[in-house]
DNA sequence: GTACACGTTAAAGTTCACTTGAAGTCAACG
DNA sequence: CGTTGACTTCAAGTGAACTTTAACGTGTAC
C-alpha cells in the first residue's frame, strides 16, 4: 500500500501541509496513524480532500464540513435535525446557482464587447446589470 | 426623488449601516453625498449593491468586485489585461458552478435516505462520494 | 557522528470582511 | 434649552481559515 507523507499528499492535493494539520487539528480530517511521529496516509485522504475542496468552493464552512462528513454521513442517528440543516443548505446552494449563472451572464456580456465600440458596449452592459446608474 | 438615509438602504439591502459605510471606505460604493455630515442614497444604490452581492455569492472577494465595478465596467481603456481577469475569472465560475452541482446531487441523495435502511443508505452515499472510507 | 531534509508541536501572526465601541455632530421635539 | 435618536469618524476587536515562526525530533547519506 502506498503510504504518503504530509507534503506529497499535500502537493497531489494542491494544499500545504499546513493546512493539512489544521484539518486535523479541527477535526475535519481524522488523526492520522504516525510512523514514529510522522503522519501517514494512503490514497484515500485524496478523494476525501476532493470532498472537502467541492464542499468549500460550494460555500461550506469548514464547521460545516465537518458535521457533515462526521456527523450526518458516518451517523444511522434518525435524528431529523440535520435534514433542517441539509434542506436549509440546498436551498442555499439553489441561489448561489442562479447567483453564479447571472455573475458568469454579466462575465460574459462584458467580454463579448470587443467590437469598436467598446465603451459604449461596456456601458450598456453595465446598464443592463445596474452597475452603474441610469443617471 | 426618494433620498434614503443609511439604515434605510442597509434594512431594504439586509446590510448593516457599518457594512455600507465599509464598502464606502474600501471603495467599493462612490462616496456618498451628504446632507448635513450624513449620507443619502437614492434607489439606485439598491440595484448596485444586488450586484455586489450576487458577485460576493459568486465567489469574488470585495477587492475584484470593486476592480470590476470601478475599473472594467466605467473604463474605455482598450487594456487587454482585463480580459485575462475576466477569462480566468469565467473558468473559475464554471468550476465553482460544478462544484455547486456537485454538493447539491450529494446532498440531495443523503436526503434521500428516508427509508428503513436509513444507515446503510447514508453509508452508500458517503462512499459513492467519497467521504467514508473503502475499508 | 554530524549534516541535512523533512517531520513534529504550540503559539503567534495574517488576511478578509466586517462589527463594535468611544466620542462627537446634528435636527427635531417638548 | 435640553434631550433623544440617528447619524458621523476613527480605532480597535472579531471569526474564519490558514500561515509562519521557533524550537525540537528523526532517519538517511557521507
Amino acid at each position: 500500500m502506498p503510504e504518503m507523507t504530509i507534503s506529497q499528499v499535500a502537493r497531489q492535493a494542491g494544499l500545504r501541509p499546513s493546512t493539512l494539520r489544521y484539518y486535523e487539528e479541527i477535526g475535519l480530517l481524522p488523526t492520522a496513524r504516525r510512523r514514529s511521529g510522522q503522519r501517514r496516509y494512503d490514497s484515500s485522504i485524496l478523494q476525501r480532500l476532493a470532498v472537502i475542496h467541492t464542499a468549500r468552493q460550494a460555500g461550506f464552512t469548514l464547521n460545516e464540513i465537518a458535521i457533515l462528513v462526521n456527523d450526518i454521513i458516518p451517523n444511522p442517528s434518525p435524528s431529523p435535525q440535520w435534514r433542517d440543516l441539509l434542506e436549509r443548505k440546498l436551498i442555499e446552494l439553489s441561489t448561489l446557482l442562479s447567483h453564479v449563472q447571472s455573475m458568469r451572464s454579466l462575465l460574459e456580456d462584458v467580454m463579448r464587447c470587443d467590437d469598436p465600440e467598446l465603451a459604449d458596449c461596456i456601458y450598456q452592459t453595465g446598464r443592463k446589470h445596474g452597475i452603474v446608474g441610469t443617471d
